[in-house]
DNA sequence: TGTACATCAGTGAACGCGCGTTCACTGATGTAC
DNA sequence: TGTACATCAGTGAACGCGCGTTCACTGATGTAC
């Protein structure tokens, strides 16, 4: 083991990897705050100060830097549900979809790109698998979620369940006509805690114990 | 009242609106075999068999036509479940369920059509009252079949609940990874019969009447 | 220290394509007198 | 019956635009000897 390995190879990969990191962010800044389908690498290329060709230099193509994108906010969501976790501030199903719920409905721009790619089915390769092990870990968080919330079995089941029920009411109630996005997230909120309340009985019924 | 009103103005109003028709029959035909995204006005009027400027003879621009071809099947959708009620074939949320995944899922250019207007937002004037209003009567197929289901409080609520969970199924498990689309049926069935059966067992507990 | 070479970041301009929509036009059919 | 006109269906070609991606190139920096 070489201790120093700080060749000027090295040196170079890293710094390579950075320059994709203040891409992808630059990518984020651009979601954030434009519709997902309208934008294109041009606008990328412009918020992160460099050419278009550019891009191509850190990544073979759009679909690929989209999905790079898209895991930073998968990481995110895990992140701070799994910091509320262990502060004790989520102890219950509806809790979690509280969190879930806000996350999505604030960064609006994840829910999107999610329900792009499942809705796609064009994505293939190395991209497609990256999003399939994000997909995972985010069905992971469900069902660790559902453990610490006293579900026994069925916790895979209920943790595709409630995932499911929780991008439904988002999906659904996002552009609910003629109400303001106040009264739409309260909507959502009180659809996620019935949700909730059902999943949790429907995963407490089969047994008294509520361990694993 | 003119009992013989085919004077030649209204034979031409009529069969105006009889292109009309087979215009939408065409995009229709389209769709269920293209992916959403990528159906044209050019592909249109190729199956219609006329030229791209004739559509706009028809119809503004593609959005209304869009609109046009998705109410046909709400439409549809509606009256399948109507009839499978009068013939007492559904009696309760999961068969219901069922039915709605079956029909969404063997006719995913509609459920393509519905989230893409779920998620856009851009939809404006005309077209988007159109589109409410299909919207609205969906969810009164909803609400009716819960009413037929033994459901008495929380009726509105209740149907919100469930089209929103059966979107969230349909939209969550479409392309999941790994499995063909009969294991993929499967389990959006399963699913929604769990849901079936928490909200059923929700919007009965109130009260021990069935009656509204 | 000097020189020839390899590597790589970065670029502006262009390619090729498909899109929604419009335009100027033809030709058929009905209407008014 | 004939004629001038209005209405409308239908069209091919074009407009204007934005897109993802590629190309040929410059210039800086490290490497080998």
């Amino acid at each position: 083991m070489t201790t120093a390995v700080t060749t000027f190879a090295h040196l170079r990969k890293k710094e390579r990897r950075e320059r994709q990191q203040i891409i992808i962010a630059a990518a984020e800044r651009v979601y954030s705050h434009k519709p997902f389908e309208t934008v294109s690498m041009r606008d990328i290329a412009k918020e992160a100060g460099i050419a278009v060709s550019s891009l191509y230099r850190y990544f073979p193509d759009q679909q690929t830097l989209f999905v790079e994108a898209f895991v930073v906010g998968t990481r995110q969501i895990i992140a701070r549900v799994d910091a509320r976790i262990s502060k004790g501030e989520i102890t219950n199903l509806t809790a979690f979809g509280h969190e879930f719920i806000s996350f999505l409905a604030e960064n609006d721009h994840y829910f999107r790109m999610m329900t792009h790619f499942m809705l796609d089915g064009r994505l293939s390769g190395k991209p497609l698998e990256k999003l399939n092990t994000a997909a995972r870990s985010v069905l992971d968080l469900f069902e660790r979620v559902l453990g610490h919330c006293g579900a026994g079995r069925h916790k895979r089941a209920l943790a595709h369940t409630y995932f499911a029920a929780l991008n439904g009411i988002l999906i659904t109630f996002r552009n609910y006509p003629g109400r303001d996005s106040a009264e739409v997230r309260r909507h959502m909120e009180s659809i996620a805690k019935m949700m909730a309340e059902a999943v949790e009985s429907y995963g407490r019924l089969p047994q008294d114990d509520q361990e694993a």
